[in-house]
DNA sequence: CGGATTTGACCCGG
DNA sequence: CCGGGTCAAATCCG
């Protein structure tokens, strides 16, 4: 609440605080919707569900606009969605120890002028790895010495060039942590997993929908006493498969030149 | 053993 | 120069 207009900012900087603000509203909206899902009539509870959706429609519709300002319009739409429950039971922490030395010596060259103008759609939610999608994690960052950012890609690029990435950020530390999913790119593949082994009944609370696919949960799992926070910068990650190195590939497809090897899905 | 994740470095645009 | 995004080697887990 205590904001200085400062008349003699930049654009840029007035924008970027308007972005914020949205992203505020964008959140508290979603938090909203949650709250009003408890609502237990269904008609009224419909009723405000939609009229928060839409409200959340307009704040990642501004909010877009303003991002991307006057460079794309595209036509981004945005969803706020209210999945619910993505406690991933994991038992396993993560005592990881890598301090060996790596060879670095990346030394790639990837030119890519900015050229197509690709489909940005952002929610929020507090499931992102909800969708039914395979997701190939290939990095994180941290930003604002906060919140991490994820960065996942459709996870069978290769074989097929599907396009879709998407972009997890934490937005907070509410009991339900909230996430910024930016969705960029359509899958132009088939990849996903319509299949919902659910018995039956459910109706009142809200499932946890966890498909078998890998997911993409950014929770912040650890060791209960065991934390690592020591250097935050920026670090990311991340991959999976060998595209076609000269040291694996054993599994198959060593004819042709279109190795598709998938579980149960594919790509045009 | 294979696949998914981690982690640091690289690269490009603003 | 910094921030944001991506790559690829290495590691971890099932």
């Amino acid at each position: 609440m205590s904001r200085s207009p400062s008349p003699s900012q930049p654009p840029s900087k007035r924008r970027d605080a308007a972005i914020q603000e949205l992203r505020r509203g964008t959140q508290l909206a979603a938090r909203l919707q949650q709250q009003v899902q408890l609502i237990p009539e269904l008609g009224r509870r419909e009723a405000a569900v939609a009229n928060v959706s839409e409200i959340s429609e307009a704040m990642a519709s501004s909010l877009s606009m303003l991002q991307s300002e006057s460079e794309h319009s595209s036509e981004s739409g945005s969803v706020a969605e209210a999945a619910c429950a993505a406690y991933s039971s994991d038992g396993s922490s993560g005592v990881r120890n890598g301090a060996v030395a790596r060879a670095r010596k990346v030394r790639h060259r990837r030119g890519r002028l900015g050229e197509e103008l690709p489909v940005i759609k952002e929610i929020l939610t507090e499931a992102p790895e909800n969708d039914r999608f395979h997701w190939r994690k290939y990095g994180e960052k941290i930003l604002n010495a906060e919140y991490t950012r994820l960065y996942y890609k459709c996870g069978y690029i290769e074989g097929h060039k599907c396009p879709a990435k998407k972009y997890v950020q934490q937005q907070n530390n509410g009991d339900p942590p909230l996430f910024m999913v930016t969705f960029v790119n359509e899958h132009t593949c088939n990849t996903m997993f319509p299949d919902e082994p659910t018995s039956s009944s459910s109706d009142s609370s809200q499932v946890l929908d966890f498909t078998k696919p890998s997911l993409s949960p950014p929770l912040m799992k650890g060791a209960p006493g065991v934390k690592q926070e020591e250097k935050a910068s920026t670090s990311v990650s991340a991959q999976s498969y060998g595209y076609n190195d000269s040291s694996s590939l054993p599994s198959k497809s060593p004819n042709g030149d279109q190795p598709n090897f998938n579980p149960r899905a594919r790509c045009q």
